[in-house]
DNA sequence: GATTTAATGGAACTGGAGTCCCGTTATGAG
DNA sequence: CTCATAACGGGACTCCAGTTCCATTAAATC
């Protein structure tokens, strides 16, 4: 993901310019023609930089996308602290219903899912993405857990995926996602992690 | 979605043949080279038919996607009846994982739902696709709810969803999803259904 | 501030997806 | 069986995404 910077390298100025110019261009992009219409040509015109330094660099729209979700996995917003899981995990639930439905992010990460879908090294991009935002998450469940409101055994990573699964799915169905899905979704897998079910995975499959 | 068939309309022989035709050779396609490298006139080369056809028929990949899925959704399969809720969950449950993690099903899915999250049209053909198979699990929650198993509010559809949630919820983000997970989607289900927390939605959109 | 060489940009080129035109096939009606 | 026409097929054409080549710019190092 992250390359190891070869030798001769140069990250500075024009360059650290150019990637933000072209992540920024590939994101009004794919919010207003969405993930199959994007084609790096266009962007390149948007970002103001010439076509054949995007082909260059990134070469693919899987590719970028991957890029722009590394961008965004570096910008890790914090989490809310009320002090209950209930209210931790409602907090979290509402971020998602918002973000999903909102005006720009919506379509965004509509682009996003679609790509990962479709390549697999966007899937990996993807899943980094979501594990900083999980491991930001994840606490709040361990605090009920240490503090004997869950099982155990209770697998806080699951928990939180549980909290975004309902709302995903609603977005990939097309459904509507409004706020009482969100209290929906927090409350349902406190249910479940409650009757023990959100445990550890079965194996490590490692990568 | 299902056109009123235009008066001197002519579904007859050679039309549904080159349908049936075009339909697996985009299926075939699909699961080759996914949503994002799919081409009509690939599609009619392999269907072994003329490349204006297809474009005059369907014109754009997601038309031919939602078509695909209209096709999918007339073909229903029957339920599993176990006698207990769980087990007919449970049977839902890795019946969804088998399809997901299927060589020929899983590739295909994930290339619709991509296909889903770019074009409207495509979205509404697969929440069809999808209310076809909920309400053919539903009536194993409805009696569950009708012998007392579960709170008189709960919403079957809502049930069913929620084991289908977490699986798909993995296939987005390129989690492994093993036969473990499908247990675990049918027991985080029940858990939150008898916490009454899978009720009637806030409000019918009608849309 | 001179030098080296990543990195970018412009312009010409190319291949194939999508469109258009028109002749051909075969379905449905009488 | 005949006829009208819906639907299909082939081939030429267009247009632009993606590639290639080379000149230009500006980081990095001394």
């Amino acid at each position: 993901m992250s390359e190891p910077t070869p030798p001769g390298a140069r990250p500075g100025g024009r360059t650290a310019r150019v990637r933000a110019a072209v992540l920024r261009a590939a994101e009004d992009a794919l919010i207003e023609n969405g993930f199959a219409r994007l084609d790096l040509a266009d962007v390149a015109r948007r970002a103001v930089v010439g076509k054949t330094t995007v082909y260059r660099r990134w070469g693919t729209v899987e590719a970028l996308i991957a890029d722009l979700l590394a961008d965004m996995a570096a910008q890790s917003l914090p989490r809310a602290d009320t002090g209950t899981l209930e209210g931790d995990l409602l907090a979290n639930a509402h971020l998602v219903q918002r973000t999903l439905t909102d005006p720009r992010q919506g379509p965004l990460f509509r682009a996003i899912l679609a790509a990962a879908l479709t390549d697999a090294d966007t899937a990996a991009a993807l899943r980094l993405f979501y594990d900083t935002r999980v491991a930001e998450w994840a606490p709040a469940v361990r605090t009920a857990v240490d503090g004997g409101d869950l099982p155990p055994a209770t697998d806080p990573a699951q928990v939180i995926r549980a909290v975004s699964a309902p709302l995903y799915y609603r977005l990939l169905t097309g459904a509507p996602l409004l706020p009482a899905h969100a209290d929906q979704a927090a409350h349902s897998a406190i249910a479940a992690a409650r009757a023990g079910t959100l445990t550890s995975p079965p194996q490590h499959l490692g990568r």
